[in-house]
RNA sequence: GCCCCCGUAGCUCAGGGGAUAGAGCACCGGCCUCCGGAGCCGGGGGCGCAGGUUCGAAUCCUGCCGGGGGCACCA
């Protein structure tokens, strides 16, 4: 990359007039800045600024020095001194041009990261399977996804991961509604509890397994029922969740339970682990973990009296899970209302001996789903909610994950269903994959015509000079680092935000300069614009997990 | 009370300590002999308040005000 080059340049003319004026230490490292102005140059540094006070010297003559002892660089056209004592620095046609070409010659890859030999874990969506994903978990499934895919993109060797619970309260009340309107369904008498799943999905998982089973098991004492109805709809309820998100555009390497962890013995491991360490201590007929050593407000239970294990506890036991499973780095994606947890995980971490740097908890603010501006209501055990696959049928996966990575993880925000709806012409969704629709068009269209494109070494790139060309080229310079700091920062909205403006100047380009013209030459060249412009947006709308479509029907609009 | 997130244009939101703070929507005014008008161009308007750090603060620190979320032997 240009930038890598530009700062090694600037070290080393750096070095060169510290050496001359006498100014000892160490150097600040050349930081490249990206001007808001174009009359300030490809790149700027502030360089100057940062060592004019130890050399004692007016930035704006510091600046000037250093201007004087840089060498030349091949790639650098012109170099000015500016404002309070910048150095910007303008880059060569050439190099601009070549961004083209490597473009087209990296394709989907354009703007990755080579391997880096870390293996990242990313658990997500993690929802228990009492009934269908809903849209409380679609932010939580779009951010992990995309994050997951940027990551790998950055050169992490990522696996990602469903954890759910399949024990525990939720869990029982869940299997005892089950028990209820499968007893329903064979017509006997049975109401399903207060506090238990009252949704009309439950319902249909009834008459599945009735479908299933008949009434082979309808002999049950209640108790040994819910047991297996439990088993039973959470069989169900994971296969309707999984061909949700598979809708969704969402897959997973590992699924693993509670029950495993459990099975395997790795939560008794794991207090005993934290006893080991120090940590435990038996009180109130119950097991603690003594958090408040680690910087909690309160200590936790890990066993409760009632001989039962917590979820802490379980949190315990899959966090040795995971590490022993060799991973470098571990990413949970949580929503807000679980940030109170991060502290005591961590501490666990510390305690049961791991490296907490290793652990990222990924917090992300929550969603106020809406319909023409009225709040909606989801409680899945009283049985209102909207099902993801809901929102999908009514605004589309794709508007819907755009719409979910719009906006910074740290920001709550409102998704209402009836604006993301009507809104669909100006969606900015759509004016991206209209911008690549548009290029498909072009090129289609160059096709019709006979035009051939040739070998792109026999492009005369250099043809392509109008502003809106050359500000075309270097948003398309720009996406590598804007890819890098998305990775570094767990940022998908970075990418919707850089395809928007990537779109943008596309469409401002379409309308300046005419690709398909009578001059073979500027044709050859456009087109070559063309097709690194549609790659690189297919890249980035495919790493928010939206499609790239060849052409869109008008008639929707 | 304690913890986390947010406060930037009428609305929804971007903004790695840098130069004149951006985009979409909404509003007003323009642009089609020609590759897709789901497009393009122009216009008005803004960093919650008060201190501090810095050559330089929307950005970092402290306090306050306002909004959201969380503080279980639930999951």
């Amino acid at each position: 990359m240009i930038e890598e080059q530009l700062e090694a340049w600037l070290r080393s003319g750096l070095r060169i007039w510290a050496a001359a004026s006498g100014v000892e230490g160490e150097l600040p490292e050349p930081e490249l800045l990206a001007p808001r102005q174009k009359e300030h140059g490809d790149f700027a540094t502030n360089v100057a600024l940062a060592v004019a006070k130890r050399a004692g010297r007016a930035p704006r003559d510091v600046a000037t020095e250093i201007v004087a002892v840089l060498e030349p660089a091949s790639f650098v056209r012109q170099v000015e001194v500016a404002g309070p004592g910048f150095i910007n620095i303008f880059v060569t046609a050439e190099w601009l041009h070549d961004v083209v070409r490597t473009i087209v010659a990296e394709g989907p890859r354009f703007g990755a990261a080579p391997p880096n030999g870390r293996r990242v874990q990313v658990e997500f969506v993690s929802a228990n399977p009492t009934g269908p994903l809903t849209i409380g978990h679609a932010r939580n499934a779009a951010i992990g996804d995309a994050v997951a895919r940027i990551l790998a993109f950055a050169g992490w060797e990522v696996e990602r991961e469903y954890y759910f619970n399949d024990a525990g309260g939720q869990m029982d009340r869940f299997g005892a509604s089950v028990w209820a309107r499968y007893l329903q369904a064979l017509g006997r008498d049975a109401e399903v509890p207060e506090d238990g799943y009252h949704g009309d999905y439950v319902g249909q998982i009834a008459d599945s397994i009735v479908q299933e089973h008949g009434d082979a098991f309808a002999g049950l004492h209640e108790e040994e029922g819910s047991v297996w109805a439990r088993g039973e709809g959470a069989e169900r309820a994971m296969g309707w969740i999984r061909t949700s998100l598979a809708r969704f555009g969402v897959t997973f390497d590992t699924y693993v339970s509670e029950a495993s962890l459990a099975g395997k013995g790795e939560i008794a491991e794991a207090i005993e682990r934290l006893r080991a360490a120090g940590a435990v201590y038996e009180a109130e007929g119950a097991t603690w973990f003594r958090s408040t050593d680690y910087g909690d407000d309160k200590d936790r239970v890990l066993v409760r009296a009632n001989g039962l294990h917590t979820y802490f506890a379980a949190d315990c036991a899959y966090l040795v899970d995971k590490f022993g499973r060799g991973f470098d780095h571990l990413i949970y994606i949580w929503g807000a209302d679980h940030h109170g947890d991060v502290t005591r995980v961590l501490g666990a971490a510390r305690a049961l001996g791991y490296d907490p740097a290793a652990i990222e908890l990924l917090i992300y603010q929550f969603v106020s789903f809406l319909r023409g501006g009225v709040p909606l209501k989801m409680s899945k055990r009283a049985g209102a909610f909207v099902a993801l696959d809901d929102l999908m049928d009514e605004v589309g996966t794709d508007a819907a994950r755009f719409h979910l990575l719009l906006f910074s993880n740290d920001h709550a925000m409102n998704f209402d269903i009836e604006d993301v709806k009507r809104s669909s012409m100006e969606n900015p969704v759509y004016y991206v994959q209209y911008g690549h629709a548009r290029i498909a068009s072009i090129l289609r269209k160059a096709t019709e015509e006979g035009i051939s494109r040739e070998a792109i070494d026999r492009a005369d790139l250099g043809l392509l000079v109008h502003g809106s060309e050359t500000d075309l080229l270097r948003a398309l310079a720009d996406v590598p680092a804007v890819l890098a700091r998305a990775a570094e920062l767990r940022a998908p909205h970075r990418l919707a935000h850089a395809s928007q403006e990537l779109a943008a100047r596309f469409h401002r380009f379409y309308t300046d300069c005419r690709v398909v013209s009578d001059d073979p030459g500027l044709t050859q060249a456009r087109l070559w614009l063309c097709e690194a412009t549609k790659q690189v947006l297919a890249n980035l709308l495919g790493l928010l997990g939206v499609a790239a479509p060849e052409r869109m029907d008008r008639d929707d609009a």
